[in-house]
RNA sequence: GGGGCCGUAGCUUAGCACGGUUUGAGCACCCGGCUGAUAACCGGGAGGCCACCGGUUCAAAUCCGGUCGGCCCCA
């Protein structure tokens, strides 16, 4: 059998291709899953993009999550379940697309158009970049099983939905209230808290301090920063606990929080009296904007729980209709709302100045109306964060609207008990993000006035009676003969039966649902659980990962359904990824152009070094996407990898060698390398068990890079010496790169793919094997330590080389070693590689070095003055005449008459003339720098077997093609040819070696002929294949 | 206004739960070396008030409090 070589040039990129044609041809991804169909269960679940959008890097990046988590499992044996894609259809986005398509400016252009023309264009429109994100799947080698996708808006996906709200229903935790709810005057629909929550912008309004008069003439100042609430005000609010001041300003008497008094008048005014809300409470006012016929039994002041100092003048203006805590102080007092507002969100009221006006232009005009009327205190513009719409921008409106709620507040404790059992990661968002956010969970506004999306399955009759429908059937039950083929509306608005109570006609509640619910119920819709598959939801899920924005969308919506349906937990396990930055470390944005495709990186960088990057560092960090940190990545894992194979391949080919098992090797380094293998096995599916997919990562490359350039960068030469342990030494390296291949397939699935399989030719594919297992019999923790200490030698010897200005190629004549917990075997693997005629541990007696004795010379120079040059001279004898020990760093000395106190002398231990020393740690070296005629010679002839070495590599010369040489010039390097003549000879393959002080001796005609300068000693060298 | 994450060399970062050598590493830079696979590798150099201030402690990058700055979330 024979190994592949890798073409020259051949880089990952160019091999994923192969790869991905080859595992499409075999169908090597459902190979597998039959493969693993016995093994425990292990639930995946897509969290549903919608395909009308391009796929970025961010989705690469959880793309990539996923598949290294279910390749891995599948690995280990799981029958990962549920592996299939899923598409998102529903929802605003996709209306607002529609609309701007066709240039609809209002829903009444939609229904005039047509639902059903503009919902089948909604329906089209969704899958616009469905290729692009197959073909990033595929290009990204994410094996996700698209023919089987789930689809939110299908029949039997809705269908299930129905089945849950109807459940909901039944429980009452589905119900029907008029809610001061946030709303798009826009879009008419309100929008979800997690909808709202993605508007929040900083804007500048116009404020006002308007005045409202008291019977007694005093003035109470009210702060609102939505003048045009004001023509609806019904009560002011104020604190019964706050304090209150009477100001006199501009010889006006003025009503306003004590505290808030300085800051909203600032000088010239004067306070007269203080006293507690509770005194204002059941006062009359007159307000400043009159036209709004108002009930009886307002215009009074009252108290307000929410009534704070924080900003304004501490007493609010109140209008029921547009808030949610006038609402319910309306609620409390018991009085009708008037709206002079309508959906549109424009004035619409008789007898009213700024009718048919928008409310946001009407605020300047009530302003503008205050001010000449002398009834505004003061009005300045306010920055503020304001919500707007999520989607088509406009600024919201709070409003009374009827609306369906899920009654969520009321299971908050069940939300949280459940959440106890999911493993977050990041482990913080759990108790943290997520924790903080379901500990205030708000009922969820379901309901939507919109068209595309899943109908409410609730008909009303006009006696108020209700009925949910939660299946195709149940409609059929109550007497619909036919059933709409396509549950959407408008079909199914068209559906009506006899109320079961009264016997009136029940007609659909006119609304679609929040598209969140959607994909909150892919955990048992996607299976259209109850009604067909598995008797269980199989709930909950093993596995998901999406974007941290996803803590507040479908990580919160899985959970709330879960638990409101079933009262468990969604997900058992889920990853948080946080957001790929530009080069720059900036947010991408549209606006900003500076967002980067999926499709553009793996184009760019392939496959696996795209892969690779996201585990760069943990991926729940934010990351810059960076060219060169890609390009890093890649090289150092993947170039490294295949270079180990390349080097395996072209000598074991060479030697004819097949892998049968590893064999027991009584090589140090074998041993050490099957200990690391193992210990890294072991250490990395701990890492992959606990979702720390970067350190799994930075483990396993650990372990190449100690493959490469420490095991195999010493045992170079057992592969292509001839000797009866290169065979053991061949399937020690074949398998650790098997079991490498094995590690990285979850992260790098294409190059492992490719190594694994040229490896084993008849291996079907990396991804069908187990992956590896620990043997604790071979991790051998002491050897991995001593060869720690092995590695530290190494470095020592190149240090002292260096302080020596020795070359490594230079043999030495000896490195003397010290240090406690020294022994042999440490130094053995790397003896060759010191380049020493000897290398020996010695003991204390006989470190090669001298103590010398230093003057201090801020010490002794103020006292012995003009005496300094011949106390120096003294130290310098001792030093000379061996008489160190006379002196102590800690005695005083007497010198001619002085006392020097202790510490005027210092002692250092210098090595002897010879030696240089280099100490790391507690191992000390000693390297003996003469370099005598021999050595230097010797040193030499390895200058030349180097030059000759390049030579046959420009020449492009076979490994075993046997060669011949001449060499000639500089006499020093021909005799250093002679004096090792035997070793050049072998080390280069050499026949006949032709060493010349003249030239034209020989008969041989040479192909190659080159000058070298050698420590500017010249020489040619001419080289031929024999 | 509240909450979360983060701040370590020019850049990317490890270490921080559990305090204890001189804060490690990679990239880039400079000098030198090695190379029979490697765009690799090795040795050395330069480059860190571990954001700042205070506290606890024999001892703080690490624990506590505060300040500043960045990102995110909520109201």
């Amino acid at each position: 059998m024979s190994f592949p070589q890798i073409g020259a040039g051949k880089k990952p990129k160019d091999i994923s291709k192969d790869i991905l044609k080859y595992w499409e041809s075999e169908a090597i991804f459902s190979r597998i899953k039959e493969m693993r169909s016995e093994g425990e269960d292990y639930r995946f679940l897509e969290g549903p993009p919608t395909a009308n959008g391009h796929p970025h890097v961010g989705h690469a990046l959880t793309r990539t999550i996923k598949d290294t988590v279910l390749r891995y499992k599948t690995m280990r044996g799981y029958n990962v379940t549920r592996r299939d894609a899923g598409w998102d259809c529903h929802g605003l986005p996709v209306e607002l697309e529609a609309e701007k398509k066709f240039g609809f400016k209002s829903k009444a252009d939609i229904e005039s158009y047509g639902v059903d023309k503009f919902n089948a264009y909604c329906r089209e429109s969704i899958f616009r970049y469905v290729e692009e994100w197959l073909d990033v799947d595929r290009n990204l080698g994410f094996w996700i099983d698209h023919e089987n996708a789930y689809v939110t808006m299908r029949n039997d996906y809705m269908e299930s939905e129905w089945w849950a709200l109807k459940t909901l229903f039944d429980r009452k935790v589905l119900y029907r209230d008029y809610r001061i709810s946030p709303y798009c005057p826009r879009c008419g629909t309100t929008l979800s808290s997690h909808e709202l929550s993605q508007g929040y912008k900083d804007t500048k309004d116009l404020s006002i301090y308007a005045d409202f008069i008291l019977e007694d003439g005093r003035i109470v100042v009210a702060w609102t920063t939505t003048p045009w609430t004001l023509p609806s005000n019904m009560f002011l609010a104020v604190n019964e606990d706050i304090e209150y001041a009477d100001v006199v300003y501009n010889t006006k008497t003025y009503i306003v929080a004590k505290n808030l008094v300085a800051k909203i008048f600032v000088k010239d005014y004067e306070i007269k009296r203080t006293y507690l809300g509770k005194e204002l409470i059941g006062l009359k006012y007159s307000r400043p904007i009159e036209f709004v016929k108002m009930p009886s039994n307002v215009l009074r002041v009252v108290h307000g729980d929410h009534v704070n100092l924080n900003e304004g003048t501490g007493i609010v203006h109140t209008a029921p209709a547009f808030g949610s805590e006038d609402f319910e102080i309306g609620k409390r007092e018991g009085v009708e709302i008037v709206n002079p507002v309508n959906l549109q969100g424009k004035f619409q009221y008789e007898g009213l100045p700024w009718n048919g006006l928008s409310v946001k232009e009407a605020d300047i005009e009530i302003v503008k109306y205050l001010k000449e009327k002398g009834l505004a205190l003061k009005s300045e513009k306010y920055e503020h964060s304001y919500p707007f719409c999520y989607r088509c921008d406009t600024p919201l409106l709070y409003y009374p609207i009827e609306a369906w709620f899920l009654r969520v507040s009321a299971h908050r404790n069940e939300l949280l008990k459940n959440n106890e059992l999911v493993n977050w990661v990041p482990e913080h968002i759990k108790h943290g993000r997520f924790g903080n956010f379901i500990e205030e969970a708000k009922d969820w506004n379901l309901s939507r006035n919109r068209y595309w999306g899943t109908p409410l399955p609730v008909w009303t009759c006009s006696n108020g009676h209700m009925k949910a429908i939660g299946s195709r059937k149940e409609l059929q039950e109550m007497g619909v003969k036919e059933v709409p083929e396509d549950l959407h509306r408008p079909f199914i608005d068209l559906v009506v039966f006899s109320c079961p109570e009264c016997g009136e006609t029940m007609k659909r509640e006119p609304y679609v649902i929040d598209t969140w619910f959607d994909s909150g119920s892919a955990t048992y819709a996607a299976i259209h659980y109850p009604f067909e598959g598995t008797e269980k939801p199989q709930i909950p899920v093993s596995f998901i990962t999406e974007g941290i924005d996803q803590t507040r969308g479908w990580f919160y919506t899985l959970h709330v359904i879960s638990t409101l349906i079933f009262d468990k937990n969604a997900y058992e396990n889920v990853f948080c990824t946080e957001f790929i930055l530009d080069s720059q470390g900036r947010k991408m944005s549209k606006s900003k152009g500076n967002g980067v495709l999926a499709k553009e990186m793996i184009d760019k960088f392939g496959p696996d070094a795209s892969r690779l990057f996201f585990y760069t560092t943990a991926p729940w960090k934010p990351k810059p996407l960076v060219e060169k940190t890609v390009k890093e990545t890649e090289t150092k894992i993947l170039g490294t990898l295949m270079n180990i194979y390349s080097f395996f391949a072209s000598n074991a080919n060479l030697d004819n060698f097949s892998y049968s098992g590893l064999k027991k090797s009584g090589n140090e380094l074998d041993t050490w390398l099957v200990s690391r293998v193992n210990s890294t096995i072991k250490d990395v599916i701990v890492a992959y068990d606990s979702y720390d997919l970067s350190e799994a990562q930075s483990i396993i490359s650990r372990l190449i890079d100690e493959t490469s350039n420490f095991y195999l960068r010493l045992s170079r030469r057992r592969f292509w010496e001839q000797s009866d342990e290169k065979d053991v030494a061949y399937s020690t390296l074949y398998y650790a790169l098997e079991n490498i291949c094995r590690m990285l397939a979850p992260i790098a699935p294409f190059t492992t793919e490719f190594l694994y399989r040229s490896l084993n030719e008849k291996a079907i594919s990396v991804h069908a094997q187990d992956f590896p297992s620990s043997d604790k019999h071979l991790i051998l923790e002491d050897l991995e330590i001593s060869m720690e200490r092995s590695r530290e030698i190494l470095e020592l010897t190149r240090r002292a080389r260096q302080d020596a200005d020795i070359k490594g190629r230079q043999p030495v004549k000896e490195i003397l070693l010290y240090g406690k917990n020294l022994e042999d075997k440490q130094i053995s693997p790397v003896r060759e590689e010191m380049n020493a005629n000897k290398v020996r541990i010695i003991n204390t007696s006989e470190i090669p070095s001298k103590q010398v004795v230093k003057v201090v010379l801020s010490q002794v120079a103020p006292i012995l003055k003009g005496k300094l040059q011949s106390f120096v001279q003294f130290i310098d004898d001792l030093n000379t005449s061996g008489k160190q020990g006379s002196v102590s760093e800690n005695e005083g000395i007497s010198f001619e008459g002085f006392e020097l106190p202790p510490g005027s002398v210092q002692i250092l231990e210098e090595p002897l003339e010879n030696f240089v020393k280099a100490t790391e740690g507690d191992i000390t070296i000693y390297l003996n720098k003469e370099i005598d005629h021999e050595l230097e010679l010797s040193g030499l002839s390895r200058e030349l077997i180097r030059r000759i070495q390049v030579m046959r590599k420009e020449m492009d010369l076979d490994y075993d093609q046997k060669i011949n040489v001449r060499i000639s010039g500089s006499s020093e390097l021909l005799e250093a040819a002679k004096f090792r003549e035997q070793i050049i000879k072998e080390e280069t393959l050499c026949t006949d070696l032709a060493i010349e002080d003249g030239r034209g001796k020989s008969s041989i005609i040479y192909s190659k002929k080159s000058d070298w300068d050698i420590d500017e000693k010249n020489v040619v060298i001419e080289i031929t294949a024999a």
